[in-house]
RNA sequence: GGACCCGUAGUGUAGCGGUUAACACGUCUCCCUGUCACGGAGAAGAUCGAGGGUUCGAUUCCCUUCGGGUCCGCCA
């Protein structure tokens, strides 16, 4: 017999049908036994009577079971209004056990103990957190943005590719991961904070319209919910200017929302804009909450921030540093290669998307022209060798014919926590890791064997 | 790198210089034919994170250590 699933049994009153899940939940009243049956789509109630009270009465939470029964209409009282099956229920004639389980170290069939648990015990049994309804409703809701996104963007002709995980450093920004380089002794890749440069090169590459769902890395101390991992939406455009990104971005947004969060409402469009220093003036921060009403959970407040300082003081080093990053455009190349334009005040085409308080997207119009990208290089202090060293295979590239472009990035896991409405991130990702940058479901990071260590030509230094 | 907070049954918490270490949920046993957070009766379950110190006496105060968490630095 082929299986039902729990949400189907409303529509087949009368029929035989066989289940197969999780038990969520058992009452027994005397000779007759309920459990809650819990599969992928929702729960259902079985009830066992007569011959089979007794073995159904052996079953524990947890245990995976496969039942046929006949389903039921529940009359009057008898149904449950608050479960979607509510209205049947299945009276078994058969009950399988396919596994059992031991007595989880949390209760999983109650919500709000569940998440109550410590965060540590519910990523060491990530599996069984994910068993709750509300866990794999956000897992839903990822995928269905990821899908939605995509959809949108090859609907705009744009292709989506994907770029190394093992690549090279660069001293600029982020610490990176690193990875030894087994027949490189003494050389090492890195993991990619972010595909910046190839996405650029990629354009260089005539692919105009780029996008990917791409993961980053970062070897920074952890803060609240910053992950050592994280997911972006990764776009990059040919010919294109500041406007054409932020319409992109708006018309994307709004199809998001409409499709995988439809209970929810913008309470702006077009999407308001502010610069900058209006940003910092009028609420003290440039990503601003713009909600009318803090209180309403579906509004959703977005905000382009713009013009953006191209550069700013270093505390550390007392010299300018790229606010962005070094490949940024300023607002007025023609002044800014001139000298006209002060370098302090220097303005970028650059520009973030905020949201309900939260920067989740930031891009730019990259420079093109070598000459601006040398004074770039000049106003921060870096010198044409070491410019040649860390960045000749863009300037290389950029030699050859390279279109203007531009991007942007959204940062995925707070998009999807916003929209799941949900405060950390870690309740949008399968399996995060934690605070400080463990998987305390697989045991990472981990010791090597010898042997490993050899091979990569580590020794490991005695502290 | 710096500062701070927390470690008590499986889980979440309470407690406190002398207690039989408490409560809720969970677990186990028995009763229960309409429950759905079922109900009722009972039971088991805690080296009070570990080590040291102060004290007649430490789960409680102090130190060390291990574990968990938050914030600052950091995150082009």
């Amino acid at each position: 017999m082929k299986r039902t699933l729990a949400i189907e049994t409303p529509k087949l009153i009368g029929q035989e049908v066989k289940l197969q899940g999780w038990v969520h939940n058992h009452r027994r009243l005397g000779k007759m036994v309920f459990i809650d049956l819990r599969d992928r789509t929702g729960l259902i109630q079985v009830l066992f009577m007569d011959a089979l009270a007794e073995p159904a009465n052996q079953i524990r939470p947890e245990f995976v079971v496969e039942i046929t029964g006949t389903v039921v209409e529940r009359k009057g009282k008898g149904a449950n209004p608050n479960l979607p099956t509510g209205s049947v229920e299945i009276h078994a004639s058969a009950l399988t056990v396919l596994s059992t389980a031991e007595t989880p170290p949390f209760e999983i069939n109650n919500e709000e103990k569940a998440a109550a648990a410590g965060e540590e015990l519910r990523l060491e049994h990530r599996y069984l957190d994910l068993r709750r309804p509300t866990m794999r409703q956000r897992l839903v809701l990822r995928s269905n943005v990821n899908a939605s996104l995509r959809d949108f963007l090859r609907s705009q002709e744009f292709v989506e590719v994907e770029t190394p995980i093992l690549t090279k450093g660069t001293p600029e920004g982020a610490r990176e991961y690193i990875v030894p380089a087994r027949n490189f002794p003494g050389k090492f890749y890195v993991l990619p904070q972010s595909p910046q440069q190839f996405k650029q090169l990629l354009m260089v590459g005539g692919v105009e319209r780029y996008f990917q769902i791409a993961r980053c890395f970062r070897d920074e101390d952890q803060r609240g919910d910053r992950q050592p991992e994280f997911t972006q939406l990764d776009i990059e455009m040919s010919f294109v200017d500041e406007e054409d990104l932020l319409a992109l971005a708006e018309k994307m947004l709004t199809a998001l929302v409409k499709e995988v969060a439809p209970e929810k409402h913008i309470s702006q469009t077009p999407f308001l804009r502010l610069t900058y220093a209006e940003a910092i003036s009028k609420y003290k921060t440039d990503k601003p909450d713009l909600r009318k009403d803090k209180n309403d959970p579906n509004e959703l407040a977005f905000c382009f921030v713009t013009d953006f300082p191209l550069f700013e003081k270093s505390e550390t080093e007392k010299k300018l540093v790229a606010t962005h990053h070094l490949f940024t455009s300023p607002k007025d190349p023609e002044g800014f290669l001139s000298g006209a334009v002060q370098l302090e005040q220097a303005f970028g085409k650059q520009y973030d998307v905020a949201l309900n308080g939260f920067e989740i997207a930031g891009g730019s119009i990259r420079i093109h022209n070598p000459t601006l990208q040398q004074k770039v290089f000049d106003v921060l202090g870096i010198p044409k060798d070491e410019a040649d060293i860390r960045f000749g295979h863009m300037l290389k590239a950029f030699s050859f014919g390279v279109p203007p472009h531009g991007g942007i990035a959204f940062g995925l896991d707070r998009l999807v926590a916003i929209l799941a409405g949900v405060e950390n991130i870690r309740e949008v990702i399968a399996m995060p890791k934690t605070g400080d940058a463990r998987d305390p479901l697989m045991g990472a990071p981990s010791a090597l064997p010898q042997q490993q260590l050899d091979d990569a030509h580590i020794q490991i230094k005695k502290e």
